[in-house]
DNA sequence: AATAGGATCAACCGCCCACTA
DNA sequence: CTAGTGGGCGGTTGATCCTAT
């Protein structure tokens, strides 16, 4: 059952626009507004044209301030930014855009950017497996990597705070299942709460159980314990990272279109060791590797993609210290990565120290 | 100069959501 | 409560421009 159609599509004219259309809807608008009702406007302009017609081309032309023309540095890191943080919401992009519009910034992104990031990325992770769709890139820097994941009893998300931040909030919109999952964790001794830090750790590369694992560690008699959860069933893109200062950040919603299952790539940042549970990379402290120009602050980065299929959640409770074992066998790629997307996104020599180190993960 | 292929971007399509009668 | 409607949005299309051969 469809919808009606907003106008009779046989007598509107379709197409490009003339001047002298551009003129009629220009001059009505100056003069009357939309008064709010796009459908009657053509109409009253003296125009053949749909209603949704009339309107797109008003707010991606010919409204006032409209900046036409090259993106500067500073427009594409936004654009990277905020693609990173919330996805394709072309519309909240622009917000932060004045002057440019959604149109705009998506052929933009779609034409342009997006290969421009592609190029500054090391061959092995332009492999088509890594990057189902892109986003690549981190928020705006500083980075800082104090950020604890939370959870607040009210809120079917996770937070991400940084207590030593303004900004700290950082929704997870769209693992509301993570929830679920640590409530019904056995054995917890005090559930997360929103006071309670719980730092995030990820597993990669389980492409044999076509499953991805997402887990929370916590201390529990000063032994740091995890939970591992098959989260086949993220249905939409996951993202975290950290960030500090003035900048806040936010967790995508991108979705994938894979049909049968999820199609996540996931990037992880923080630190990453082999674990002795086959296939489990997790992401801790001792274990760092230092990045150039960051100080003395100690960031790791790893980069993956899985697909993932449904399967039910069955967390497990394990003790992380068995899983600190070897470094993973992708290190120096993932250093690599590092580099150039530490080159690519962060132009930045200051980079607060922070004391504390925390993992910071984010997923597609 | 001709042509094919790629890049660009304005415009359209169809879906979702909020609002209203 | 429900159906109809319009606005808004993201994805896609296709005409045009550009570039390499």
């Amino acid at each position: 059952m469809g919808r009606a159609p907003c106008c009779d599509k046989d007598n509107v004219k379709r197409g490009p626009w003339s001047p002298e259309e551009d003129a009629k809807l220009k001059t009505f608008i100056e003069k009357y507004g939309t008064g709010g009702n796009w459908i009657a406007l053509p109409h009253k302009a003296g125009l053949k044209r749909c209603g949704k017609s009339c309107r797109l081309r008003w707010l991606n032309y010919l409204r006032p301030n409209i900046k036409h023309g090259e993106f500067t540095d500073d427009e594409d890191k936004i654009i990277c930014s905020l693609y990173a943080n919330i996805g394709s919401r072309w519309s909240i992009i622009a917000a932060q855009l004045p002057g440019r519009t959604d149109n705009d910034i998506k052929n933009y992104w779609n034409t342009k950017l997006k290969k421009k990031l592609l190029a500054m990325l090391p061959s092995f992770q332009k492999k088509s497996s890594f990057f189902p769709s892109l986003p690549l890139h981190s928020p705006a820097p500083p980075y800082r990597s104090d950020l604890f994941l939370t959870h607040n009893n009210t809120s079917p998300f996770y937070n991400f705070t940084n207590p030593n931040s303004m900004i700290n909030s950082l929704q997870i919109t769209s693992t509301t299942l993570v929830q679920d999952h640590v409530n019904n964790i056995p054995n917890l001794v005090s559930p997360p709460d929103s006071n309670s830090l719980i730092s995030l750790i990820t597993s990669i590369n389980n492409t044999e159980n076509n499953c991805f694992n997402l887990g929370f560690q916590e201390e529990y008699n000063n032994i740091p314990m995890g939970y591992q959860y098959p989260t086949s069933d993220v249905k939409e893109a996951m993202l975290m990272f950290g960030i500090g200062g003035e900048v806040h950040d936010q967790v995508s919603t991108t979705g994938s279109s894979s049909e049968g299952g999820s199609c996540l790539s996931q990037i992880s940042y923080g630190n990453c060791t082999k674990s002795n549970y086959e296939n489990q990379y997790h992401i801790k402290q001792e274990d760092q590797f230092s990045l150039q120009g960051f100080g003395d602050q100690s960031q790791s980065f790893m980069i993956d993609h899985n697909n993932y299929s449904d399967q039910k959640i069955i967390p497990k409770r394990y003790n992380l210290k068995n899983y600190e074992s070897s470094v993973h066998s992708n290190l120096e790629e993932v250093k690599q990565l590092i580099g150039s997307s530490y080159l690519l996104i962060n132009n930045d020599d200051e980079c607060k120290t922070t004391h504390d180190h925390k993992e910071i993960c984010y997923h597609y």
